[in-house]
DNA sequence: ATTACTACTCACCGAGTAA
DNA sequence: TTTACTCGGTGAGTAGTAA
């Protein structure tokens, strides 16, 4: 869950794993003083001390005192934590978009329209293929109310999306929609419809998902809804 | 000097950016309440509300303060933080080698053959092109005492070295030697030995350095003295 | 609903010190 | 020399609450 995989409390210690790390501890074993680490760390000979203790209690490193100081290695268990560090640090600083962005708008009822469209078989096919999902014949449409929230969605334009062709049928064309993969009220997997949004204007959004969410997740006209969109890797 | 450049004081306030960075912030500005944000850090909204604060006063995140929540993006400088630790990390998970290696010896007098060597024009001039310096007519030995850094010497020669090369005169051959680059007692730079070793057993350092060490670092017969050998990009 | 102030609590740090 | 214990002070976190 945690990407750090370290609490907001063991923080500290996690700070002189890194140390150690530093000082080589992680491809050899250092021999190290507390003294010595006190220093490198900016605290006191004790903490330093006890730092190790409990980095050793964690199975974070292993240790052979001596009188000259202890000998220090940080285990593979150790190790793992500073390249969940790492990793999670790569994943901001180099991914080209962020993780996920939360949009909130209010519920209302539309005309319907959202369901004649998410059941013609040139789409149905392809949510089912490409979403992973059979679509509940209806869509939750989304109220935004907040400038922030409207900035948002149209920075979304630029955002890598699942794309559904368009398709012609004996009486008409039906065109390009694009999804994007979202998580409602943190609970239920579904996508945002990205061209049916033109019914309206931009300032509404709209959802889909296996289920029928107003019962799924006890939802009136007039709620609030959270929806986390998920960027694609 | 601190590659992560966050003292052991404000860890938590980083690990609050971090999070913060996880949510996207350095991309983007994204809305975040104090609660939201004090769920995700593992702590109070107090704390949470506390960190923002502490964060925007430090410049490393700009904010907006809202009836919904906190618009809030890191700045430059807190992306920079950021950087820091992540190329800390990158150094620590994917050097080849240690950055450093630390070893103690106890001063003792030899037979005075070491400064013969070093004086050989073959090797001198050598001396001065790849190490930078002009060695002082004269080696350091070290007797190494523990098991420790015997192992930790014996270790050193797999690791890449600044090679000297051998050469013949008219009276006889000169062998190839190693260099490791090191720094004695935090002071003065230097370079360890290791051909030249030989003579002795494999329990003895020998150093050379620009100046006359027993007068610059004020040593005699019978103290420890300490060796940062670093290793080479 | 928010943010963030004021108190108070407690965990962490470090001085002293033993082994 | 070392490591690491006890113990007391302090700074960081939380509860209550105002705005």
């Amino acid at each position: 869950m945690n990407p750090i995989g370290v609490n907001i409390q063991s923080l500290k210690r996690f700070f002189t794993l890194y140390k150690l790390a530093e000082m080589g501890a992680t491809r050899r074993t250092i021999k190290v003083s507390t003294e010595y680490l006190a220093a490198k760390i900016g605290a006191s000979q004790q903490t330093a001390s006890r730092h190790l203790i409990e980095l050793e209690e964690k199975g974070w490193i292993k240790r052979n005192i001596t009188r000259e100081g202890c000998l220090t290695k940080i285990t593979d268990s150790g190790v793992a934590q500073l390249k969940k560090l790492y990793s999670g640090l790569q994943m901001i600083l180099e991914a080209k978009y962020p993780p996920s962005i939360i949009l909130e708008g209010i519920l209302f009822s539309g005309l319907g329209e959202g369901a004649y469209y998410v059941t013609r078989d040139g789409y149905r096919k392809q949510f089912i293929e490409k979403l992973g999902f059979d679509p509940y014949p209806g869509t939750l449409n989304l109220k935004l109310t907040t400038e922030y929230d409207m900035k948002t969605l149209s920075e979304l334009e630029v955002y890598p999306a699942v794309d559904i062709r368009g398709f012609k049928n004996e009486s008409r064309t039906f065109g390009h929609v694009k999804c994007y993969p979202a998580i409602i009220n943190n609970k239920v997997k579904g996508a945002v419809l990205s061209a049916l949004r033109s019914h309206y204007n931009s300032s509404v959004l709209e959802v889909i998902a296996p289920t029928f969410l107003r019962n799924m997740l006890k939802l009136k006209d007039g709620n609030k809804v959270k929806v986390e969109i998920l960027t694609l890797p």
